[in-house]
DNA sequence: GCCGCCAGTATTTTT
DNA sequence: TACTGGCGGC
């Protein structure tokens, strides 16, 4: 018997067809993890594939050293050398080879999007764009979605034609780029689009590569953009040994370029593609198949099919309805320790969100109730200021022309370098079209800062002791020097005594990992460098942390979530609002809904044998309350499949909008509402006692709905433009669009939430 | 040059 | 609510 034998049909046909293009459409927990494993041990063993010529792409780095460990247990020897890692990783492994073909160096820093902000709001400022009518976060979007289309800057100006704005972006892109290659940098997205131009234009680098990779397996392929699908059609241009697996209905990456064509047309890219469909799921228990399958049959635009199951029903899927997100996180907080009361342990269970701020309340219920968990996601570690300052220093060292990060670190710790010397030393450096570091070691040549020139002579001189050190110790003594030579660790204790203390712990924790990548490094028998500690650093994703081997309660997002599973699954926050999201049920792209849905159903599809589904009926949104209806995904789930618990649940009543405490605060202490205001938001909702839960504390409102102190006609005042008349106010979304007739400001619309008009009488 | 206060803004998801 | 960035005073 051979291990192939454990396969099912479909499983082993995957398997066995290793020539040519292959779609292998798994839906979820169809196994196509085993099947991905078991065809590469099948590749080496019985086919004599060299593994030095196998690529296989995950999602995740987590997800890429599991499949290397199940392969390692599969195969009889050589696994260790199979190309295992993300698209992201991959390509700065071939990048740092070649990258000089394209005029770069290869120990080019990696920018993240804290960095890439940065930099966008000096670009902004270079080519005069106010950032306060094109934002940074836009404008880098706009630029991130070119680049995942492959389309430079040449082309997006073209593309631009007679358009105003189009024509400012295609400027601020311009700039942008030019200031990433002069700094020796990358963005996440140009270490993809710069492979794919190094391929495309060299052709005995992509000669070596087609070579080498005769086999690639791409993971998680539904959720490849067009620059990653360009990249892999270029490696597979030769052999054709293409093999993709993914699931149309796990596709959640659409905000980040993912182009869900890619698996729904690979039939049409690669015509001579096999087609195997993975139906079978090993993961969850019936219902929970059931619930799954319901959702997601909503959706429009994808291949149709259905995942069955030969396990029994399982539970009934349990369902709770909460008055406030304090009860629903208690409850959750509770039933887990319950189920720990009764045998199970704290890693059987994990709760999805839909928005990592969910994950506050969960948590200070955990800790009040002492339940072990772990957060994946949110503020990433490596995004602390104090530890964005020491990568910073690093590399200044590795990289001297990183203009951003010798600019973070010149004046931390305090060396009284103040912001007119740094923008002098910037304007000499742009003049001379000179780094900003290389122009700092002569500050004499800089004109007006002969005062500040001795303290820049001690910056230079510390960073030129650090590179020297550099070539002669580790990283982690390197590091440790830092901290202590610069002062670091001494300016930090002048601060608040707990935050201090914090940002030490998370000092110590970097120098950890520069040990641990050290120590990495030496099993693989690799070199430590530093560029490479930088870039491991930049391509973690927290979701990587993750041991399952450890006891605790795992609470994330949903996306998050995608490819690992669980005993017990909680989803939480299930309403109208958060989840499907406000943004996606206001949008006139029913792609938006349809890709919310499919997040639910990956969530759904998490949970091997029980499954938690919560929702609260009021919960606190960015400091204010929001009132939501049960999610409509519950409602896509037949309801004998459902477990109340006893506990009624109501749809919902929708309060229209306006419930914000403060607001409500605000009407009562005003005066109670004008006639014109009542009949101006419609008897709808008036009845019913909108906010009949803030009543419980007293004082706060009549009985009544609506929260405005003014009405139509009502004199008003507003904090810019003075006082003037109500004409109008219209009910729309979240919040009232109130028109008012300024006396010198002219007519305006504004909303109700934004504007603070007070009641003049 | 540094510090503290205030105002404005944000939240959908992340390699 | 919570964070960030800008501005003004010392």
């Amino acid at each position: 018997m051979s291990i192939y034998d454990t396969l099912n049909e479909p499983q082993r046909e995957a398997v066995l067809h290793t020539d040519g293009p292959l779609l292998i459409l798994a839906g979820a927990g169809s196994g196509k993890t085993r099947v991905l494993t078991h065809r590469i041990a099948y590749l080496i063993d019985e086919l004599g594939v060299n593994p030095w010529n196998i690529l296989a792409i995950t999602f995740t780095n987590k997800a890429a050293e599991e499949m290397r460990q199940r392969v390692d247990a599969l195969v009889s020897i050589g696994a260790e050398s199979i190309w295992v890692s993300t698209f992201h990783s991959a390509c700065v492994r071939i990048l740092r080879r070649f990258i000089d073909r394209l005029g770069y160096d290869s120990r080019f820093t990696i920018y993240d999007t804290d960095d890439q902000k940065t930099l966008m709001k000096e670009v902004c400022r270079k080519v005069d764009i106010d950032t306060k009518v094109y934002r940074e976060r836009a404008l880098l979007s706009a630029v991130s979605s070119a680049k995942n289309e492959m389309i430079l800057p040449d082309e997006f100006e073209l593309n631009a034609g007679g358009d105003f704005g189009k024509q400012k972006i295609a400027k601020v892109y311009r700039e942008y780029e030019a200031m990433l290659k002069a700094n020796n940098a990358l963005d996440f997205d140009d270490l993809l689009v710069k492979t794919v131009q190094l391929l495309e234009t060299q052709p005995d680098v992509l000669d070596y590569y087609q070579e080498r990779f005769r086999y690639i397996m791409v993971d998680e392929y539904q959720d490849t953009n067009t620059v990653q699908f360009r990249l892999v059609r270029l490696l597979a241009g030769k052999y054709r040994n293409l093999c993709v697996v993914g699931d149309d209905d796990q596709s959640i990456y659409k905000f980040r370029g993912a182009n869900i064509r890619n698996i729904l047309d690979f039939e049409h890219e690669f015509s001579d593609a096999h087609v195997v469909r993975l139906e079978q799921n090993y993961r969850s228990a019936g219902n929970i198949l059931r619930a799954a399958n319901s959702v997601i049959k909503n959706n429009r635009s994808r291949k149709d099919k259905t995942l069955w199951t030969d396990k029994g029903d399982g539970e009934k899927i349990q369902l709770r309805q909460f008055d406030t997100a304090f009860d629903e996180a208690e409850y959750i907080a509770e039933d887990i320790k319950k189920e720990v009361r009764e045998g199970a342990s704290y890693n059987d269970s994990a709760v999805l969100y839909r928005t990592n701020a969910q994950s506050r309340l969960l948590e200070e219920k955990f800790i009040a109730m002492n339940i072990p968990y772990k957060i994946v996601g949110g503020i990433n570690f490596y995004a602390r200021r104090e530890i964005k300052d020491l990568l910073a220093y690093l590399k200044t060292v590795d990289n001297g022309r990183d203009d951003l990060a010798v600019r973070r670190i010149i004046n931390v710790p305090k060396r009284g370098i103040g912001l007119t010397t740094i923008n002098r030393i910037q304007e000499s450096a742009d003049e001379r079209g000179i780094g900003f570091y290389e122009a700092l070691l002569a500050p004499e040549l800089i004109p007006g800062v002969g005062r500040s020139a001795a303290k820049l002579d001690s910056f230079a001189a510390l960073i030129e002791y650090f590179k020297g050190q550099n070539e002669k110790e580790s990283i982690t003594e390197l590091l440790r020097e830092i901290i202590e030579k610069t002062g670091y660790a001494e300016s930090l204790k002048d601060e608040d005594k707990v935050e201090a203390e914090a940002r030490l712990e998370n000092l110590d924790e970097l120098v950890n990992k520069a040990a641990a990548y050290e120590e990495d490094c030496r099993d693989r028998d690799e070199e430590a460098t530093l560029s490479g500690f930088l870039e491991e650093v930049a391509l973690v994703a927290d979701i990587d942390s993750l041991d399952e081997a450890q006891d605790y309660v795992v609470l994330m997002t949903l996306h998050s979530a995608k490819g690992l599973e669980f005993p017990h699954v909680y989803l939480a926050g299930l309403e109208d609002g958060l989840f499907p999201s406000y943004l996606t049920i206001t949008s006139d792209d029913n792609e938006d809904l349809e890709e919310e849905r499919r997040l639910c159903y990956v969530g759904i599809t998490r949970a091997e044998e029980k499954l938690t589904l919560t929702c609260a009926r009021r919960r606190m949104v960015r400091g204010e309350t929001q009132f939501n209806k049960m999610s409509r995904f519950i409602r896509e789930i037949p309801m004998e499949l459902i477990d109340t618990g006893n506990k009624k649940i109501e749809e919902g009543t929708q309060i229209p909008v306006q419930n914000t405490y403060s607001h409500a605060k605000q009407a009562f202490r005003t005066q109670p509402f004008s006639a014109q205001f009542s009949s101006a938001v419609s008897g709808k909702t008036a009845g019913k006692q909108p906010f009949s839960a803030l009543q419980k504390g007293g004082q706060l409102l009549s009985g009544k709905g609506g929260g405005l102190s003014y009405g139509v006609g009502d004199r008003v005042r507003h904090m810019k433009f003075g006082e003037g008349t109500v004409r109008e106010i219209k009910e729309g979304g979240r919040d009232y669009e109130v028109t008012v007739e300024f006396d010198s400001a002219g007519v305006r619309k504004m909303f109700a939430m934004f504007a603070k008009l007070v009641k003049i009488s």
